[in-house]
DNA sequence: TCGCTAAAGGAAACCGGTGTCAATGGCAAG
DNA sequence: CTTGCCATTGACACCGGTTTCCTTTAGCGA
């Protein structure tokens, strides 16, 4: 009574009646067959629970049935919520997910994502930012015939091809709120240098304060690179000035939290003295006291579409949606000044 | 002047005038070999960039050269970690890593983990707490023949197959730390029923009062799940408590941040009013005001180790250990009860 | 020089699918 | 009745490795 071996193709043609390449094309949904001969194999294959080999598929195809999430450690709390939207989509088909993390910076990433491809054959890859706005990456991709998308805080590319948020516009309101409430001095902390989505957010800063025809004081803006320290370097800097700010923009919550620290061992009462809104919405967010105020995007929900995107047809509604809203989460970091 | 396609082993074999069974040879270390011979073979593999085509050798040897990482959500944090533990020691291989989350409660898990192993055939696998603790799984493993490695809060499988974390000496420890500043009401905030580490946690907790020869009260102790809510409710009922706990030990960061959040709406000072002692080390131990006093547990260490364990033949010595030291890590969450 | 043994290397089958192309059979048209 | 065409289906090569089994060659003692 042992358990037998995995059943082959051959054992579904024998019992079937039918050759090997007919099963095939069942499995393979092809057009080009019998109504009948169809349902006979269908048959056979649920009876004893025949599952095609990927291994063997991936040889004859080339091409496996993986995809690939390739990153470049951005925040864990983004690299596990594309994972999780990634994995809802792929839990129910017969596609795996592969982490192939990289190095920008090192001269040899574009070679070892080359390889990867070449090697592994994914059918689709996710490529998150910053390395998403790495347009030879993408290029790349096309060459080998992989497919991609990428994901970001803007659309640099086809539809087909992206998932984007609306950084700017989340930004702008988000700033154009603070000013609403009587804020004028606004601190940005921006994010680092060659990073999209630290571009797009500070745009929006400064449409905000376009909006309400007001000057931007450069003075106000303090460099960051998305890490906690940063941003209480840039607190320390931005709390030194006279007069002081009344609010601080983050453009990520780990530097907000940075800023919150700092202004805390300064003294200063967070939202009285100081109001920060930050951007990401990590559960750090809702920990911190006081809550913070931040942008919250729908990563889970953009990779799932990435999902589908990778391994569809291109027929599915969600799949075609390729810009995606983040939405502003107020919480109690955030008050009129000096309230 | 097109790239050309990938080498395969027959033009390997041709350029070194052999045949393709003997380049398989050199790839696979075969010892049956002419070191002349080798040689050649291995300059010509060298030379044109040769590397073997995983899809076939996986068809061939019935083994692909994947780690395959499953687990069932546990906190994200720890989720992460693993994962660049095990692509540290992965990334100079020719492993890739294939990440498969699974339900526990779901009573199609274990077909669901079995369909994956069969299918995908990786090479080995990591199974995270909570299902680490599942012994069904570890026995399917070995019946398919899959090499894996368990990781979990104390060690309960063959070193071969362990990764273990000391949580009971080192829980042990921290509220013996308290309990020396002078604390004697110490609440505990459980982790979930059935995971081994909420178990070694509060085994840790007891220990410290026997070795104190103090009495343990049941009313200090209360229930959580792993959550920050489990932590504000476990809170509210501690606090409420009289003569209040003056310091709390939490099965995990997440709960700690609850029980703070609890703490500072009722107006408490953190650590004067009650002392806070976390686990996990997070980075929202170190964001929090005060920054949480919690337990660090090695966890890419253990990745790494586990990965070696997955991949390795035996003989790295990172790859023998299985048992790991967590450390407590002294913040500013705790000092001498009512100072 | 011959015979024997062991090491080195090659031919062909095999892993389990898919692609190409030809064969088969039914049916309408000539 | 024969021919041509389309819908189905199968035979066989192929994807790129590994394994089995056999042959060749080298080394060595008699």
């Amino acid at each position: 009574m042992k358990k037998s071996a995995q059943a082959t193709i051959n054992d579904v043609a024998r019992l079937a009646g039918v050759s090997k390449k007919t099963v095939s094309r069942v499995i393979n949904r092809s057009s080009l067959l019998n109504e009948e001969t169809r349902e006979r194999v269908e048959k056979v294959i649920a009876d004893i629970g025949y599952v095609p080999n990927p291994q063997a598929r991936a040889l004859a195809l080339r091409r496996n049935f993986l995809i690939g999430l390739i990153h470049d450690n951005p925040n864990p709390h983004m690299v596990l919520n594309v994972q999780q939207g990634l994995l809802e989509v792929l839990r129910d088909t017969e596609f795996e997910l592969i982490v192939h993390p990289v190095d920008r910076g090192s001269p040899t990433m574009l070679d070892d994502i080359r390889r990867f491809l070449e090697r592994q054959r994914p059918y689709g890859v996710m490529l998150l930012p910053p390395i998403s706005e790495n347009d030879s990456i993408a290029d790349l991709c096309s060459e080998i015939g992989t497919r991609y998308v990428r994901m970001g805080s803007a659309a640099f590319d086809d539809p087909q091809h992206m998932v984007a948020s609306n950084d700017r516009e989340v930004v702008r309101g988000a700033v154009g709120h603070l000013i609403e409430l009587g804020h004028r001095r606004i601190g940005l902390v921006l994010g680092p240098h060659g990073f999209r989505s630290a571009f797009e957010r500070s745009q929006g800063y400064e449409a905000a304060f376009d909006d309400a025809d007001l000057p931007i004081q450069r003075t106000l803006i303090a460099q960051g690179d998305y890490t906690f320290e940063s941003g209480m370097r840039a607190a320390e800097r931005l709390l030194d000035l006279s007069p002081r700010p009344t609010a601080v923009f983050c453009s990520n919550d780990a530097m907000a939290a940075g800023v919150l620290h700092t202004a805390r061992q300064r003294g200063l009462d967070v939202p009285r003295d100081l109001s920060i809104v930050g951007f990401d919405d990590t559960t750090i967010a809702s920990y911190l006291w006081p809550p913070l105020t931040t942008v919250r995007w729908p990563i889970a929900t953009m990779a799932r579409a990435a999902a589908l995107k990778l391994i569809g047809d291109g027929e599915d509604e969600e799949a075609a949606e390729s810009l995606f809203v983040s939405t502003l989460i107020r919480r109690a970091s955030v008050s009129p000044p000096g309230e």
